[in-house]
DNA sequence: CGCCACATTGAAGGCAGTCAAAGGTGGTGG
DNA sequence: CCACCACCTTTGACTGCCTTCAATGTGGCG
């Protein structure tokens, strides 16, 4: 567990007497696929690494609809707001597969805060980022629906492979295409509608959840904002 | 100065070395109505305190649209990202009075970070303070105008008499409603017709910048997301 | 007095959400 | 091994809200 912790950015700052208290404080929890692993709203007391699986972090909009802000990928941390005093869960989190997540708590991490001016600075540098996921989030959402979807298949390819994005390039979609609805802020039958006019404009072609970019240039166009029915000769 | 500083919640933790030489630190600047501070994508080099007038913090959407994000008031910080390595502003921020802020150059407060495990802690809190404040705007942007109106004022209203909200309550829009529109991510013709909608429901009086809440029952439901017409016998 | 920014209102069009139905797929249990 | 079922995906028809475009009103300020 030492060794893991060690590879993580948000830990490497720390020395072998730390990482070694941490890990004997951390629980490891597996839970079954649809199983939810807090709710927003509840006491937030700790935060997690997710080691296997894949996860959710979502909020049920007031009319009753799930809002997907992140889906989580094995070696990522969330729910770091947890961190602070008094605080609850500001969304709830739920599997989407058979998963493994590590549990930090937080009075034990506070201690290693305070000892530990560079580890603070690391997980302030993944609230940064955390900020700048959130307002793309925020930009994406005056878009149009095929937008969206471009941005979503650009962000994956480049996740996917991070060399030679080219005309060609597979990606595949490692959620369902209700869960991305629900993270464009869509539903499925309009994302299934997004998907088809991208096809049909010869931009991507779709087969179930393999995805081949046909017209790289084009589609960072439509995902830059660009209708899909405009052409700028 | 350091008197000032110290009223700050985010500068408490810190000694009276340490906020002298923070405050030697800063510079002041004297913006006027209009003028940007910062834009999206510059280098961040600091943060900024807000001590007089008014700013925005807003993104420019693909469309070229203005969204708002934040409205900024005196004794608020604003860009605190700003303290992380390599990073650019993630919005621009822009003066809708004539304004005077301070500004905290990030080196120094580096400095003071790693001496001051309890000071990371402060802005930490910030962050997730902040994160909170970005969660709601996600999710009021499923909501349909009038809602999103409802919620704004009533969180005006809170804000300008935290005590004894009730029928009757006054409320002053600080900002003109081109500007309210923005945050709440529309344009001033539907900001305009939603206001509309709310007063001829006799929710709310309208005159200027001045609003009445006459109905806070309601409005709050309509704020929770109830669409206007539905009534719950 | 006249300009300008802001606010309001009308008309028209479009995109997306809702409801509904049908086809496909994988998993489970008999 | 097959039948059934649950879930996902797609497509159609319809409706409604919001944006766009445009015109008019109004208050402040030079």
């Amino acid at each position: 567990m030492v060794d893991y912790l060690r590879q993580m950015p948000i830990f490497s700052a720390l020395g072998k007497d730390d990482l070694a208290r941490l890990a004997s404080t951390t629980s490891t929890r597996r839970i079954d696929k649809g199983e939810a692993l807090f709710h927003e709203g509840d006491e937030a007391d700790g935060f997690y690494l997710l080691t296997e699986g894949r996860i959710k972090v979502f909020k049920i909009t007031p009319d009753g609809r799930e809002q997907t802000l992140h889906f989580i990928s094995p070696g990522e941390t969330f729910a770091e707001v947890a961190l602070f005093s008094g605080s609850t869960y500001p969304a709830g989190a739920q599997s989407l597969e058979r998963s493994e997540v590590v549990f930090f708590p937080r009075a034990d991490l506070l201690e290693i805060v305070e000892k530990n001016p560079q580890f603070s600075l690391g997980i302030m540098a993944g609230f940064a980022r955390w900020v700048r996921q959130f307002n793309t989030l925020l930009s994406e959402y005056t878009k149009a629906v095929p937008s969206r979807l471009a941005g979503y298949l650009l962000a994956e390819a480049l996740r996917q492979q991070p060399t030679a994005l080219a005309d060609g390039a597979r990606v595949t979609l490692e959620v369902n295409k209700t869960e991305i609805a629900s993270l464009l802020g869509t539903i499925s039958a309009t994302l299934s509608r997004a998907f088809a006019q991208l096809r049909d404009a010869g931009l991507i072609e779709v087969s179930d959840r393999e995805i081949v970019i046909r017209d790289l240039a084009r589609l960072r166009d439509i995902a830059s904002g660009t209708a899909l029915g405009d052409s700028k000769h």
